[in-house]
DNA sequence: TCTGGGGTCCTAGGACCC
DNA sequence: TCTGGGGTCCTAGGACCC
């Protein structure tokens, strides 16, 4: 017996979700994001399913443009409290395996477990997933969260490729095993970009330091990296390339430190009065859901997207913390003298920091 | 086809204090 | 009159993730 990190993640999951409970939608292209309404601007897809998908159609990609690739697909809102629901399901089935279950959002957690064989229990998870919510997922095995996670990605690619790796975790469909065993022939060819915390400025990054793939970046100086990207993120990078990561997983939930809300207008601000009123308005609904949560707010941040996409932040700590809308609302107002309001406004967000609960150990 | 919304964490620079 | 180094708080900005 020894401790593994698995981590599971949902198949499609949002676009499963709708077509479970429109079992009529199956096998067609399916688009979920925005209102539903495909000609409406300044909307992007949150999922789009694996039929979509073969026409190019992907998540982040406006939904406009989904509808240019694939006119015929079914384009639905999306319906979070659905989505919210169907995840608890699948959260509530793994916890009743002798396992920590650590959630990381809807679709995806990290499950830790003592086990002697790491591929049954995944089969036996995706088998009682299926069996109690009737969606997929897949599975990765890993030593610790860095590689669990990446072997889930594996996991998910067409058998022809997966089972291309030699060493364990071939064969097993929807299943991955990455370790330290398989790390550097699985890994080190690939470009930098595939590890879970490098993105794409990153990867321009170590790209000047003539780091590209992540056998580089496992080769890296790590004295230098921290001289580039600081002591904290320098020292990350250079474990990352040698697949070094977490191995804890814990079923206490993070508390969250703040809460937004932000709205991209269909039609631009163009008038400063326009943008108070807007302002004023998200201000005061964000401090109606922090309240119900029974949380007060320390700082607040006012964020303006421009239509050049210039998106400028300015933010301020209270003199005393608050659950009054009214000065979270003058805050936010005040903040918003402190910018250039010269040109439209597309976006409007405001977040809130909350004050440090005292009854909370932390 | 212009580019959503909701989060977290890290770094840097200036102010201020000792 | 000029000289120093360290620590902490605050704000701005950048990067990442789903």
């Amino acid at each position: 017996m020894s401790w593994w990190v698995l981590h599971v993640d949902m198949d499609q999951f949002i676009a499963a979700v709708e077509i479970r409970r429109r079992p009529e939608l199956r096998g067609l292209p399916v688009v979920v994001g925005g209102s539903g309404d495909p000609t409406k601007p300044r909307q992007v897809v949150a999922t789009a399913s694996y039929e979509a998908r073969e026409f190019g159609v992907h998540s982040g990609m406006p939904i406009r443009a989904a509808y240019k690739k694939c006119p015929e697909a079914v384009f639905l809102p999306s319906d979070p409290a659905a989505y919210d629901a169907a995840s608890a399901e699948v959260m509530d089935t793994l916890r009743a395996f002798p396992v920590v279950v650590e959630v990381w959002g809807w679709d995806e957690c990290f499950v830790g477990a003592e086990t002697a064989d790491p591929e049954a229990l995944a089969a036996s998870l995706r088998a009682a997933v299926l069996e109690r919510t009737g969606l997929t997922c897949s599975v990765g095995i890993g030593d610790n969260k860095t590689r669990a996670k990446l072997a889930t990605t594996f996991a998910k690619q067409p058998r022809s490729h997966a089972s291309a790796f030699e060493g364990a975790g071939a064969g097993v469909p929807g299943v991955f095993r990455l370790t330290a065993a398989n790390w550097r022939e699985v890994m080190d060819h690939r470009p930098v970009r595939e590890l879970w915390g490098i993105g794409s400025r990153m990867e321009r990054n170590l790209q000047e330091l003539g780091l590209a793939t992540v056998a580089d970046l496992a080769a890296a100086d790590v004295e230098a990296l921290k001289q580039r990207f600081g002591p904290k993120m320098g020292a990350w990078y250079a474990a990352l390339g040698r697949g070094l990561g977490d191995t804890e997983v814990t079923d206490v939930p993070r508390e969250p430190v703040s809460r937004s809300r932000e709205e991209t207008f269909e039609h631009d601000l163009a008038s400063a009065a326009d943008v108070a009123e807007e302002l004023r308005r998200i201000a005061v609904e964000v401090t109606r859901d922090v309240v119900a949560e029974g949380r007060s707010i320390q700082r607040v941040w006012v964020k303006v997207r421009f239509t050049s996409f210039f998106t400028p932040i300015k933010s301020r700590k209270l003199p005393a913390i608050t659950q009054d809308p009214e000065v979270i609302a003058a805050t936010a107002l005040a903040l918003l003298a402190k910018f250039e309001l010269k040109r439209p406004v597309r976006l409007l967000g405001v977040r809130v920091e909350f004050a440090v609960d005292p009854s909370s150990d932390a």
